[in-house]
DNA sequence: CGTTTTGTTGAAACATTTCAAAATAGGTGG
DNA sequence: CCACCTATTTTGAAATGTTTCAACAAAACG
C-alpha cells in the first residue's frame, strides 16, 4: 500500500478498488489521464451544489462526506477510506454535487475525469456492473441508516456508530479506535445535539462500555454495546 | 398506457422506463423472456431476507417498499408507481432482498429474470448507464431522507411527505391526493408513532392546510406546508 | 501567554412516545 | 340490510428522551 508508488493505478488495480476488473489496456489508458492529488486535514475536495468533473478514489487518509441541511447543520453519512470511490454519483447523473467531501485525515486521492468514467462504464460491462454494485451497496446501507434513524433511540444509534467505527477503522493495542472524531462530528453522524452525544458517551463510560480520553475512544465491552445497538429496549 | 396491450414491452420501451434505450433487437430478446404478473392489494411481491431471481417494472398500481426494523415495525422508504423498477439492487448484488415490496393498489408488473438483467447490463453500455443513474438518483434521495430524519422535526417531515405525495401522485378536482394511505403507513413513512401523525394531521387540519376525510387527504394550502417543510423554525 | 475552539454540566423547555380508553369505520355472515 | 366483530382512528394524560440555553472548564493554537 505504498502510496508514493509511481504506478499508483496498478496498486488500485490490484487492490479492492472499483478498478479491479479493468483490462490491462484500460489501465494503461487511465494511467495517462489520471491525476494524483493530496489534501490536508479540513480541506474540501468538492462542495455540495457545485458541479464536479470527475470522481475520486481514496488512496490514503479519511474523507468525510456530509450534507448540509437546515440551519447549516451537517449530516455525515459516510467516512471513506482507502480504495473507496467518491463523487461518481454526481458525475454520472450530471448534477451538482449533492454533498460536501472534506478531509478528516490527510489524504491522497486518484482523480478520474468524467470522460474516462463515462468511457469505462459504457465500454466495459464488468466495470459498469461493479460500479452498479457499489451504488447498490451504498443504497442498501443508506436505507438501513434511515430505518435506524426512524426507529432507534439515540443511545442505540450511538452504540451502533461506535461498533461501526471499530469495524471499519479498527482499534490499537489499547482498544482505542483508529479514528479521531470531534464530539461535533459524532453528533453529526448520529443526528443529534453535541451535548446529547457527550452525555451518552459518559453514560457508556460509567457503565465501562468505553473509555474516553479526549478524542480517543476505546471500546471495552463490545458485547454490551451490541446488545444496546441491536437487541433493543 | 393500456396495460392489457399484447406488446407491453413496447409500451415500457416507449415510456420513461429503464428500458427506453434498449435496441429493437434487445426488446425482441426480452419479449420472449419477460413475464407479466398481476397482484392484488396487500399481496407481497418479494420479502426481506428472501432471495429473488429477477426484478420488476411496475406497469400499473402502487407498490410500497419497506424495511422491517426493530420490534417488527416497518419503515417505508418508497412508493413505486408505473414505469419504476424494483428489486434490481438485490438481483445485481446477489444478496437476499433487503426490503419487502407489497402492493398498496392492485398492480401489474413486468418480471425480468436475473439472466436477462445481467445480459443487458454487461452488453449494453447505455442501459448500464441508465441503471446506474437510477441507482444514483435513489441514493441521492435516500441521503436526503436521512438528513431530513436527522435534522427535521416530525411536523416538518409530515409536511414534506404530504407535498411529496402530491407531487408524485397528484390530486383530484377537490385537491385530494390520488393515493390512500392508512395512518399507520403515514407514520411508517415519517418514522413516528401512529398517534403522532394523527395529532399533527389534525393540527394541519385546524390550521386549514389540509382537509381530512378518512384516508382522503386534500392539500389546501401548499404554500404554508412548504414553509413548514423547508423553511423551518 | 492570552485567545479561540472544543468539551462538559445543569436545569428548564419541548417534542414525541406510550398506554389506556373510547369512537368510528369496514367487512362478513346471517 | 342489519348486527356483529374486527381493525382503524381518535383523544387524553403521564412519562420519557432529547434539545436548548447558559455557564463554565479544558484543551489547542498561534
Amino acid at each position: 500500500m505504498n502510496v508514493e508508488d509511481n504506478h499508483t493505478l496498478h496498486v488500485l488495480w490490484k487492490n479492492h478498488s472499483i478498478l479491479r476488473r479493468l483490462t490491462p489496456d484500460e489501465i494503461n489508458y487511465l494511467e495517462e489521464l489520471v491525476e494524483i492529488r493530496t489534501y490536508k486535514r479540513n480541506e474540501i475536495i468538492f462542495s455540495q451544489g457545485k458541479r464536479i468533473n470527475g470522481c475520486y478514489i481514496v488512496l490514503s487518509g479519511i474523507v468525510k462526506q456530509f450534507k448540509t441541511g437546515m440551519e447549516s447543520r451537517e449530516y455525515i453519512f459516510r467516512l471513506a477510506k482507502a480504495y473507496e470511490i467518491l463523487g461518481f454519483r454526481s458525475v454520472l447523473s450530471e448534477e451538482p454535487a449533492c454533498n460536501t467531501s472534506s478531509v478528516l485525515e490527510d489524504c491522497t486521492v486518484c482523480y478520474i475525469r468524467k470522460e474516462c468514467l463515462y468511457h469505462l462504464v459504457t465500454t466495459n460491462g464488468n466495470f459498469a456492473m461493479d460500479l452498479l454494485q457499489v451504488a447498490c451497496r451504498e443504497l442498501e446501507e443508506s436505507h438501513s441508516m434511515i430505518t435506524d434513524m426512524a426507529q432507534k433511540s439515540l443511545k442505540e444509534r450511538l452504540a451502533e456508530l461506535l461498533l461501526m467505527l471499530r469495524n471499519k477503522f479498527g482499534v490499537n493495542e489499547q482498544q482505542q479506535l483508529n479514528i479521531s472524531l470531534s464530539r461535533e462530528d459524532l453528533s453529526n453522524m448520529v443526528g443529534t445535539a453535541i451535548e446529547s452525544v457527550i452525555r451518552l458517551l459518559s453514560e457508556f463510560k460509567n457503565a465501562r462500555y468505553v473509555a474516553v480520553k479526549g478524542r480517543r475512544i476505546a471500546i471495552l465491552d463490545e458485547k454490551s454495546l451490541e446488545k444496546i445497538a441491536y437487541l433493543n429496549k
